[in-house]
DNA sequence: AACTTTGATGCAAAATATTGAAAAATAAAG
DNA sequence: CTTTATTTTTCAATATTTTGCATCAAAGTT
């Protein structure tokens, strides 16, 4: 492996992580706490990032803010990801919703991966920006900076002109009987017409979310396919196994 | 093989993979190890990827070389932006382009300032997404990553069904009779919708970008009200001045 | 204060680069 | 078709860089 390689990835575990420890990287990249080290005060120097004791930060205003939410669940979340991989297939169009999971199913995409992905989410496009085998469909519209999501008129139009074969719900709220549901309006309506363009629609929820609320509907329970969750032994989840619902 | 068959595959390679190591292409291409690394070095001081340890990466695939050229003209390009500023009112709508400048312009928008800005540049939304007093709107499409920016048909009906006061166009090339031209020709479109659907276009052409062409048109430049450039005492700009054009 | 973790430094082994020269291939000239 | 000159490629010897390890100092923890 190229030292450029092992930057790159340390780049890419901070823009995903906000933060890296020596160890975890040395264990990732296969070489010693010592190289790591090094690399990270070379980067320092780039001005890349910021080395701290036991690792490095990132350090200037990337959409980290935003990204520091996947912190408090990472390990969840990435092994949720982990469930997603073998859903996806060359050729396909896949539309990426806004929020951490699909983030974090992004960054863990294969290299050889042919994919178009269309999202309305600022943090997917700049990890699947360098990608060479994905091509990027950004659905324009207003920007929603708290969700750092585009939504709106044109974000909807954007959407229903399109024919997906896969859509990744991030979940905030799911509930056999109520279906997906959002805190959040605009977003809500974005979220419904995605699963609208989309053959089948994979959720993707942490155990927190099931079994709760929102005022805003996005679709009943029936039109998601498949749940990937961290836990798939919650009872919580056996109402949805009845709808056959395949949860992962 | 001819030499310049072994460039064009390394090019390849690097297009598939964004990094190649020296031993897999001289595996590959049945030569020598040193003669792939002449031919590297070769490339690199043509400027068409970087040479490094045991192989070379492709030259755009760093996300921080967009932020890295902005350092390599800073001055000029904050004595720019300085002078942009007093061209914005509260309640303006702005079209904002991709490139540096337009990125310079940007960070140095007053707190105080009222303004809708539409653009189709991924680091103009980083840079605004926490201006309480910016509504951002983005114009969706196909991504380019070279530039980060969108283009194709959704970036171009989005600006087509805009109406804005001011654009600030990033310049490639500016000449008194060819006007405004760029390199790549999706992105010389989008240019051209969004001069169009504004009623005053400023351009910012660093001193180098004057009197020289590129392929495609963006606009004629009677279209252009104002030109601001780090050094309006440059005698290249006379030409602009006989058209009654603005000169800051 | 004792203990643990992390960082800095020097060193040796391995990997990679550089250099110069010889061999091979190609072009140019007679 | 030779012969010579030029470029390209390989090879070998010699630097240089990178890496991992050992040691000790410094910074955190208990």
């Amino acid at each position: 492996m190229l030292k450029e390689e092992r930057f790159q990835q340390i780049i890419n575990q901070l823009n995903l992580n906000h933060k890296v420890y020596l160890d975890q990287l040395s264990n990732l990249l296969k070489v010693s706490v010592d190289t790591i080290r090094r690399d990270i005060k070379e980067l320092d120097l780039q001005g890349k990032l910021k080395a701290v004791r036991g690792g490095a930060i990132a350090h200037s205003s990337n959409p980290h803010n935003f990204i520091d939410r996947l912190d408090y669940d990472s390990e969840a979340k990435k092994s949720m990801a982990k469930k997603a991989i073998p859903l996806f297939h060359n050729g396909q169009t896949v539309i990426f919703d806004g929020g951490t999971s699909t983030l974090a199913i992004a960054n863990m995409l294969p290299d050889d991966l042919h994919l178009t992905v269309a999202t309305n989410s600022f943090p997917v496009v700049t990890i699947l920006k360098e990608r060479k085998n994905i091509n990027v469909l950004f659905a324009g519209g207003q920007l929603f900076s708290e969700a750092f999501v585009t939504v709106g008129y044109d974000t909807i139009t954007f959407f229903k002109d399109l024919r997906a074969d896969l859509c990744f719900l991030g979940i905030c709220s799911l509930h056999a009987q109520h279906g997906v549901t959002a805190p959040n309006y605009e977003e809500s309506k974005v979220k419904k017409v995605m699963t609208e363009s989309s053959l089948q629609t994979v959720a993707l929820a942490t155990p927190q979310k099931l079994d709760t609320a929102e005022p805003y509907l996005v679709c009943t329970a029936d039109k998601i396919s498949t749940i990937i969750t961290s836990n798939h032994d919650d009872k919580k989840l056996t109402p949805f196994h009845k709808l056959g619902i395949e949860v992962l």
